[in-house]
DNA sequence: CTTTATAGGCAAGCTGCTTGACTATATAGA
DNA sequence: TCTATATAGTCAAGCAGCTTGCCTATAAAG
């Protein structure tokens, strides 16, 4: 591989990635949900689907349980997520979005859709799915990180 | 274009930047370089041809003035930049890279090709020149943003 | 039924950014 | 040329988001 080739692929990746986190972030506030930041996306992308405890929304984060618990109480005062006995474990809570939670998560995700569609516009549907393909082949499969 | 197919491409986006970032922050640190962040990364790439003032940094970064001017002092204090008085203007001053600050430009430089290497391996050198070439149609031009 | 581990919240502290105020120099206008 | 306004950079104070250290309540193990 060519040192030129190995050089400009990583500003273009995170050039991209930069770009497409600030036009989700700008979607979702022209959506009405201005107390919101990107940190947020990421904490929503885990809490989405049925729930997460602190501590397993603070390993989703990267960040230490005592950061997540204050992060949740933000989202809960600002009313996107409320805390739930545990079903399982009485020292435990169970976070989960409001419906005003699985609003934002939808327009999340109007945003991201809306993003991307330039991407189309740009190289068609055919390579735009070889890229697809080629990006699920390199990225890390577990950690989800950022979703906007 | 389906929901799945645009709704699956930022994820992937920001994950394998999130990879990228961690693989090149980690190979600058195994390379000596223990006592910088990523963010240091973008300012050595504003000024790493041939310096720059700490407005122009400031507008690199995205941040204020005065939080690139303490990022500089910052860097002046580990030895990386050092601060020169402007050609052309007496208000301003020129920050340019010391030889530690070259020889940490360098480091980036291969661990960001180390980081690309698994990416040739599993895709080939054809796919991978497609995919940087498919990325600087997507890509915006202007701002670098992240280096590392 | 004691011992040890875990979930999560409280408090204090640190870091990297911000806003506001200031000095020195540059630039524009009478 | 002299004055007025704009700009480069720094100092100081404040704020936001994270950390570490500590604590209580509950769980799990011997």
């Amino acid at each position: 591989m060519t040192d030129d080739l190995a050089l400009s692929l990583p500003p273009l990746v995170l050039g991209l990635a930069a770009d497409l986190v600030r036009r989700i972030d700008d979607g979702v506030r022209r959506r009405g949900f201005e107390d919101l930041r990107p940190a947020h996306g990421y904490a929503f992308a885990r809490l989405a689907p049925d729930g997460a405890s602190v501590g397993e929304l603070a390993e989703h984060l990267d960040v230490t349980k005592q950061a997540a618990s204050q992060l949740v109480e933000e989202l809960v005062g600002k009313g996107y997520v409320e805390r739930h006995p545990h079903p399982a474990d009485a020292r435990a809570r169970l976070i989960v979005l409001t419906e005003r939670g699985w609003a934002c998560t939808r327009a999340a995700e109007e945003a991201a859709a809306e993003a991307v569609r330039p991407w189309e516009a740009e190289l068609g549907p055919q390579r735009l799915r070889e890229l697809r393909d080629t990006l699920a082949r390199l990225a890390p499969s577990g950690r989800l990180r950022p979703l906007w």
